[in-house]
RNA sequence: GGUGAGGUGGCUGAGUGGUCGAAAGCAGCGCUUUGCUAAAGCGCCGUACCUCAAAAGGGUACCGAGGGUUCGAAUCCCUCCCUCACCGCCA
């Protein structure tokens, strides 16, 4: 949520950069404007009924002690609150429309965000590592995950539809060593404190993460649309410390969690649908940290490079991609994309998004710290995969597949798998 | 799911219709005095919003949330949420 007085005072600075996103929402500020002054206006005068309400029931209040009456006052006060009934609706209407149209209006991006209306315009920042090189016919995971019964595709569509995937074997255990190597390397060398939320959430939480009210159809809700499923850890973990105040010397915070992920993803049906690539269910490390607005690009680098050092301990080729202004999420203001090399698919796949959302969630959900002076302040928020596994899993195992149809592990594996590869015999 | 108790400022905790944004204590900040890590005294010490060019000042709202009664609500009524205890059910 972007905060009002920055609207109000530099409204076309505030245009200009959301004309810059592409998404057509600069032209909501002027409507915006328009009904924060009427409610302003609107305010004033209620207050100023109020002060004079409250004014005459203190006489009315010292003359009943006193043992007099005070019929007049007492009208006259009556008719106050009459006013104040039309007034007082008018008003909170106004105050609705204007939550709901800042609820809707998107972030604004980074000054230095590479300009640009779509994903043709983001840059490759790095790169790291280099493509396997394979002997030999080169299959995709769908083929290798098959032949090596590491997932059961057609099974799990018979459980829950197109979309959904069922590990098995040696493929369920790779999915489970992934997770402990993820999760030990953040918490125990980069210092993220570990945390398994609640996959439920509320819908407060998602609006505070901003998942809510702009894509509900995106979502998997339950109960009367009261709870939903957390389409990323990012939602529970985020919201923790929702409607708390912070003392500075605690940030930043860093937490690491493992959930499955849920997504409708309505709409994209037939984009990069195949195998495991994209599914209703996922699981996945995310880290997120809540930090001081004079720190948090700093954490966002390093946030970044921990989410990296995954894919480096792996000997996986990856590049690192800086999102323009027009492919930036709603809540980011600066986002890279991490993507890794995806033999089969003969391009980069997307395992890691690590934004830094500025002040724009904690405002929606009210989350401060109180500064050296004392003063309470929004903390700034980041989070980034680290990294998603459906991905990782197929990128892994079609890096490490060998002409005799097996697939070597990184050794880094060892300890988490058991075995240094995977050849089918069990 | 049932029954009971309860939700007041950073914390503890008073307050059952008016002068209560809220006693008192603790913690915190400042000053004074004495002074070996400490004590005593005095003062300050919530948040949001509106108004104001800004500061000062003024105003409004907030005692879990929302609604109602009333000239006036922390206080009375209704609904909901949450916490605790016990019972039931259950991985």
């Amino acid at each position: 949520m972007l905060d009002i007085r920055l609207i109000r005072e530099q409204s076309d600075f505030v245009k200009s950069r959301l004309t810059a996103r592409g998404g057509g929402d600069e032209t909501k500020i002027d409507e915006l404007l328009q009904i924060d002054a009427e409610r302003r206006k609107n305010e004033t005068a209620l207050q100023q009924l109020s002060a004079e309400r409250n004014k005459l029931s203190k006489e009315i209040g010292a003359k009943r002690s006193r043992g007099e009456v005070a019929d007049d006052l007492e009208a006259r006060v009556r008719k106050i609150g009459d006013e104040m009934i039309d007034l007082t609706s008018r008003t909170n209407e106004l105050e609705g429309k204007q939550k709901d149209l800042l609820l809707r209006i998107p972030n604004l991006p980074h000054g230095n965000a590479p300009l640009g209306k779509d994903a043709g315009a983001n840059s490759v920042v790095r790169s790291w590592g280099e493509k396997p090189k394979l002997n030999g016919k080169v299959l995709d995971h769908v083929a290798l995950g098959t032949k090596l019964k590491l997932f059961d595709l057609e099974r799990a569509a018979k459980l829950s539809g197109s979309g959904f995937i069922c590990f098995t074997g040696a493929g369920a255990k790779l999915e489970r060593a992934l997770i402990n190597f993820m999760l030990d390397l953040h918490a125990r060398e980069h210092g993220y404190l570990e945390v398994s939320p609640p996959f439920l959430v509320r819908r407060d939480c998602m609006i505070g993460t901003t998942q809510l009210p702009k894509f509900e159809e995106d979502m998997y809700g339950l109960e009367n649309g009261e709870l939903f499923l957390a389409p990323t850890a990012e939602v529970p973990v985020t919201n923790l410390y929702r409607e708390e105040i912070l003392a500075v010397v605690d940030l930043p915070k860093k937490f690491v969690a493992y959930t499955p992920c849920f997504r409708r993803e309505a709409g994209s049906a037939g984009r990069e649908t195949r195998g495991i690539i994209r599914v209703h269910q996922f699981d996945k490390i995310e880290l997120v940290k809540i930090a001081t607005p004079e720190d948090s690009y700093d954490e966002h680098e390093k946030l970044t490079a921990d989410a990296e050092r995954i894919l480096q301990l792996l000997g996986l080729h990856y590049r690192v991609i800086e999102l323009c202004t027009g492919d930036l999420g709603f809540g980011s203001a600066k986002t890279y994309d991490i993507e890794v090399w995806s033999p089969g698919q003969n391009d980069y796949l997307e395992v890691s998004s690590c934004s830094n959302f500025e002040d724009f969630q904690a405002r929606r959900m009210n989350l401060r710290y109180k500064d050296a002076d004392g003063k309470n302040r929004f903390c700034h928020t980041l989070n980034g995969s680290g990294v998603a596994l459906p991905r990782l899993f197929a990128a892994l195992i079609e890096s490490g597949q060998q002409e005799d149809g097996s697939i070597r592990l990184p050794e880094i594996l060892l300890p988490y798998f058991g075995e240094a590869k995977i050849d089918g015999h069990r």
